[in-house]
DNA sequence: CTGAAAGCGCTAACAG
DNA sequence: CTGTTAGCGCTTTCAG
């Protein structure tokens, strides 16, 4: 059995109080019974019950993150940035992935909730308007940010990235590197899914450009949901010349199947993912991408988090959009 | 304030016990006031705290994962497993990502002990011989199992993969396909790095091949030192025509400096990783591989686990071994 | 079948 | 500076 308080302050004959103080660095200790009390606990290995402890100031020192794919290098990125902001302050981290499961993200949510964690961090798979989760915490107090998608334009902390930018730097991009019949492979229909297809819209309009039929298609996630979109444009006439694709997972099926068909990257097909996965240089073709600095993302909810926390008062909900960047590899290069 | 046991059994005038026992299901409760219970319950947004529940059962329903690296898609793989097997049963994950760095890691151990977690699972960061924490885990009582890597011959339970058949599998593989010049670009001095390089050396002995001069490099963990070890083996003379990599990533590293010294890759070097990690097949040229099961290897250690914690006395040490398997792509495929 | 008493290990508030 | 009293929200034990 693991010492307790009480042991201490029987050991040195003194109060659990005094001992309870003492550990805490109380300033109404005498710099002497201090030390006797260091000292045995050093002694006894004496490691305070930290359930006890929350049971009575009602704070674990914990956060849950919820996310909605570990094996998205992305999501984990974000996760080392929650981590490298969170773990210094004494907080431990509780993760869940909902593998964009929205279900199970409530019942997760839920039972976080039951758990008196201090805050929540949340890349939500809720689909646009599905937002009973967040009434319910609300309701709970507990302080909790969102981050990546934005699930409404609701009344909460929120760190993300400008999606439109990231369509219009996209497909600026591949107009600039010389494509006229500019496809855009879309994500799911939530906010970062919407946003770079909108981004994707405003810029082909201002260049007087269009898309073609069939030239805005499904892809979700993943990469095989790439491979299967790609495979798609590529049996249109006249099949586009550069596509804008949701995020580097999906560019990567996309190229795949760009070559499968005997066609060259970026000469006859220029590609541009979103995110920049770590491994986006080791790919059969390096990806062009748009940066989205996934641990900024991690580190800035982190701190918008831990503010929250600290208030007396809930903070007025703040909105923290990150500026998206280019990234030109081998995929999209034409010139 | 979230409700309490207390409030519904004041609404309902009975016992706060009734309550408890009720919610918990316990036999003798009737029908009738059991279903009064519930109702409330609902009606109220019941939610257990789990805090006060924990510091009488002594039960956390938390286990911690200790990791080196999330963002290595092995680890990120092993954590769903462990997700996959232990949410089912009402637990939460507390993670750690040590970064491979064993001060850390030991920091967070003692961390994670104070929060009386139900387990832990460790793919360790300690160089071989390091077992002082492991000594303190023991002591501690709390159930653990480490996967991955085995820091010494130690007591402990462990669920991993046959190294030494990794080396093997590859190095056969190599020498089936006509290389003759088998480097190796070795993984860091733990029970994963020694094992695959003893694997490699065997098999070489066996077929009367022997490794030339520089021709065992190390190359620790990831694709930055994969691309410089490979560099290195360029230099030689003569240079390797086959090189078994400690891991994908190092793999994915070590191709990208033979393609930018204008070699190629499989006909020059034919080259094989370790891991099967999700983009292998993505890369510039696929990446042939040994599978080690990162989902099997978490799901087992999740089952070890809990064995453990169910189980009244300490059971005897349990290893289990997952036998690797070959994946041949491009990256090697020389007939 | 129901409930009263005691306590998990700790801290907040106040009294000495 | 030190200690006493009370209690966090729940469960275990045992008596009605």
């Amino acid at each position: 059995m693991a010492a307790r308080m009480k042991d201490i302050a029987k050991d040195l004959g003194v109060s659990l109080m005094t001992v309870s103080k003492a550990l805490r660095n109380h300033s109404d200790i005498s710099e002497e019974t201090r030390n006797r009390v260091f000292k045995r606990a050093q002694k006894v290995g004496y490691q305070p019950n930290w359930i006890a402890r929350s049971l009575v100031t009602r704070r674990t020192y914990m956060v849950g993150l919820i996310i909605p794919d570990l094996m998205h290098s992305f999501f984990a990125e974000v996760a080392k940035g929650v981590a490298k902001k969170l773990e210094p302050l004494g907080y431990q981290i509780v993760i869940f992935d909902s593998e964009e499961n929205a279900e199970a993200e409530e019942r997760q949510i839920d039972l976080l909730l039951a758990r008196n964690l201090d805050g929540l961090i949340i890349a939500s798979a809720q689909a646009n308007g599905r937002t009973a989760v967040f009434q319910t915490l609300r309701n709970s107090k507990l302080p909790y940010v969102l981050i990546d998608r934005m699930p409404a334009s609701m009344d909460a902390h929120y760190v993300g990235v400008k999606d439109d930018d990231i369509g219009v730097i996209a497909t600026e991009h591949l107009i600039e590197q010389g494509c006229r019949r500019i496809a855009h492979i879309r994500g799911p229909a939530i906010s970062t899914g919407t946003g770079r297809l909108r981004g994707y819209r405003r810029t082909l309009a201002k260049h007087g450009l269009k898309a073609l039929a069939g030239y805005v298609v499904n892809g979700l996630h993943g990469d095989t949901t790439g491979y299967q979109a790609m495979r798609n444009l590529l049996g249109l006439t006249p099949p586009p010349d550069g596509v804008f694709c949701y995020n580097d997972p999906v560019a990567a099926g996309a190229i795949k199947a760009v070559l499968e068909t005997g066609l060259r990257v970026p000469d006859d097909v220029a590609i541009i993912g979103a995110g920049n996965v770590h491994y986006s240089d080791l790919l059969r073709i390096p990806l062009s991408t748009v940066d989205q600095s996934s641990l900024a993302i991690g580190e800035t909810a982190a701190e918008v988090l831990t503010q929250c926390i600290a208030a007396k008062t809930p903070p007025r909900a703040q909105h923290v959009l990150i500026a998206p960047s280019l990234v030109v590899r081998e995929s999209s290069r034409r010139k």
